[in-house]
DNA sequence: AAGTGGTCTAGACCACTGA
DNA sequence: CAGTGGTCTAGACCACTTA
């Protein structure tokens, strides 16, 4: 693999040589996904430079996620994520009827393995925007059930649904099982039937506690997609929190031009 | 200040347990958005370890995007960017009877003052997921159109559109003033009368042009929208590339349960 | 000129991985 | 066990900002 050499007398300074050799080295092919690059004993060997100096270069890489750091093995160029596409009719009422909930259906049709776990159930005073979004009274409660999605044994998304109390009480929404459509059939056995939903797509950067559940690497951000959903009444009945990992979803929208 | 004390038997890293600190100051409202965070200086002395470690602390909030160091000056608690709620309405053909372009329209009702600049226009051979979008032939042409968007003179946005060729020709498309209701509007004149709209999300770290262009600091993702226009014939006759500040959106979509 | 962050050096010890 | 990355120390010089 070719690195060159160091020019001290250019402007940049070293780490960022060193980093723009790599990342070209990368770009070139010379380095393919999965590849591991030079130990940072390799580079301070080849470029005559402090370790300190080897590790920053890679250090931008890593916020650029272009590489990923494995303790004790190495840094390798970063495999690129399968990628869930989210079609506009995924909350179609056919998948509903179908008996599949939203997530599960479409995995199958993708191929990939699909998992649900860290399945939480609470009741619990929402927060303020959730409050805002159900049009709930200062101390109404809500239920709250959090999960975490898996493909292919790797987590991609963390979800938490909030719904006013009355409606989720003594329905399977409360159960670890929610049974065949999900949360939505659920709604919608009681009477709810959906009309439409609202969804705002943020992103930015995961916490530190999304990064673990995630298992995101350095400079990996997530889109965050809270949905309300409306029964035919105009009545929001859930708000969906999702973060997901971003580099494994791509979210498609149909827009009417009315 | 309240900062607290490193506890050297605690599993976490020194590093870690002063981003710990700093960060719950941010959260608590101890630092607020502008204020500078103590020196590296002040927390090498207050804590008692290498600049080194301080740094490193700092970096960890860079990374989230919760910090904006400036040379020479400080660490400043990152100022919240005005945010531009893109309503699925937005393409609306109301708005676009009016003869307003939908960014200066939504620009002015949210009382930021709009502007736009860097305009290319431009004929070349279209990029291989363009072609396929807008199913074009192997050798077919399209106009290139690129501009960058700004609120309150911070740019916030850079965007590109490709239309088939003979649709822009000898239109105000290939114009550096597209007329009243933009590039849209100059289409349904042409008799290309817009039907839907298909926007898929995803969000990335930004590359090192972006960067420069949307004047983003460290840590800060990037929102790619790509949108299709479709005609009442089911033809696509524009593809839309943006490149948006992620902490300048949230983008807002309605989706029908059916 | 003083204070700030940016970069670098040359060491050290530790935790994790894999042969 | 050797090799890898993770963290830390205690210095140094530089570039930028502000007064």
């Amino acid at each position: 693999m070719q690195l060159g050499d160091i020019n001290r007398q250019d402007g940049r300074p070293p780490s960022r040589q060193i980093a723009d050799h790599l990342r070209s080295a990368i770009d070139r092919g010379d380095l393919l996904p999965g590849d591991r690059l030079p130990s940072e004993a390799e580079l301070t060997r080849h470029y005559s430079v402090a370790r300190m100096t080897a590790r920053q270069a890679i250090q931008e890489l890593r916020s650029e996620g272009r590489v990923v750091a494995e303790h004790g093995r190495g840094v390798f160029v970063r495999m690129p994520a399968p990628v869930r596409r989210l079609a506009s009719d995924r909350f179609a009422r056919k998948h509903r009827e179908a008996g599949q909930a939203a997530f599960l259906a479409e995995a199958e049709k993708a191929g990939v393995h699909p998992a649900v776990d860290q399945i939480e159930i609470d009741r619990s005073a929402p927060p303020a925007d959730v409050r805002e979004r159900l049009r709930l009274a200062e101390d109404d409660q809500v239920a709250v059930r959090s999960r975490r999605y898996l493909a292919d044994d790797r987590p991609i998304e963390v979800a938490t649904s909030f719904l006013p109390l009355p409606l989720a009480e003594g329905t399977a929404i409360m159960e670890a099982d929610t049974g065949p459509g999900g949360i939505y059939a659920r709604l919608e056995d009681a009477g709810h039937v959906l009309d439409h939903f609202v969804e705002e797509v943020t992103a930015r950067m995961p916490t530190a506690d999304e990064r673990r559940r995630l298992e995101l690497a350095d400079g990996v951000p997530v889109l965050v997609v809270v949905r309300t959903a409306y029964d035919t009444a105009g009545v929001p009945v859930e708000v969906c929190d999702t973060v997901k990992a971003a580099p494994a979803y791509v979210l498609e929208y149909d827009i009417p031009a009315r």
